[in-house]
DNA sequence: GTCTATACTTCGATAGAC
DNA sequence: GTCTATCGAAGTATAGAC
């Protein structure tokens, strides 16, 4: 006896996941996320902006949320792989702003915690990014850390990688706005104090 | 001979400000902002949620643009409203720490700031009420730092605000995500910190 | 793998009666 | 101030030919 483990609905065919095409779709979708923001990735205009019809979305994707979910993706994979790649020798607090200041489209985020909030399976996958985000960092930041002796002022790391991450943000989130009160002071104050610590003792 | 200084449509004719079904409107249409995200704000669906016909939503509001800001001006107007009665008469860091640790909804916040990628109107506002609340946090802080020589390390005061203001928006924005890792230590830090600035001479 | 054709839904917005 | 009626555009998704 044979227990019902196929779907009882058929469901279209879906394309290989290594067309070509289907990253040309990928590529298209950030793009008009990037540049207007989530409302403007539809089929329609993907195809449109991909210079294909817009059938070959659902070709390739069983739904738009799968669609927003390759993007997202993708984009994860490689700020991991970069932050691997910075952190693999060097932990200290300079190479972590720095990583931390030029992760690419505060924008990008600002879309896909908007879209966490109504698609269930986009916010695991953000907060599973993350996640993993902060571990990282937090594994390198440590063994940088106690060579040393600690943070000044008994900051835990993680509680320095939790203000980074909301100083970072918040700069890039309001320069698009347009408001940049204050953020020379804050980026010159952050210069001088990841100075200071990496120089405890004067002329190091 | 006259200037034409009417429109060449005549427009058709708008509710007025003062009205209680245009304040149920802006009020269904915060609902489904906060719950499922600005995406879900259509005209049918703010009717339905107010238990009126969506064509109230065009008689009251020019555009749904217009709907929007006018959601996004009540409560930015409450949030100013309530900084100004919290820092009238005390600027410590404890105050301006509950203030924006209290800021409902940093999904509202998330919300405009994507909106603000396509709507330049909506952008301004954001941008407008943005430098405001800062403005009148510094005015504050300043005065009160400024009575007793200055923060710590030379943090200027604004700097001071960007911080806290990226911290207690990353803090939300995680939280709703389902990710709290390091945040207990972060916030156990700041509390150490407002109380040791709070206190500089021990047995104050 | 890509196409045409199409079903079905929902959207913003307006006109005009009451 | 609110109603009915409606237009035209755009959305997701699917079926089936090639």
């Amino acid at each position: 006896m044979r227990v019902a483990s196929t779907p009882t609905v058929p469901a279209r065919r879906i394309g290989a996941a290594t067309s070509k095409t289907r990253s040309q779709l990928v590529d298209a979708a950030e793009q008009l996320l990037l540049e207007e923001g989530h409302a403007a990735v539809t089929s329609r205009r993907v195809g449109a902006r991909a210079g294909l019809k817009p059938q070959l979305v659902h070709y390739y994707f069983r739904s738009m949320e799968d669609l927003f979910l390759e993007v997202f993706r993708r984009r994860a994979d490689e700020n991991l792989a970069r932050a691997e790649r910075a952190l693999s020798e060097d932990g200290s607090l300079r190479t972590l702003w720095q990583l931390n200041a030029d992760l690419r489209g505060a924008a990008f985020n600002v879309e896909f915690v908007a879209l966490a909030n109504r698609h269930e399976a986009i916010r695991a996958e953000v907060a599973r990014y993350a996640e993993r985000f902060r571990a990282m960092q937090l594994a390198a930041l440590r063994k940088s850390v106690d060579e040393r002796g600690g943070l000044p002022g008994g900051l835990p790391p993680v509680a320095a990688l939790v203000l980074m991450t909301g100083l970072t943000q918040v700069l890039s989130l309001e320069r698009a706005l347009g408001v940049t009160t204050g953020h020379d002071e804050t980026l010159a104050f952050v210069e001088r104090l990841i100075d200071t610590l990496a120089a405890p003792s004067a002329g190091g």
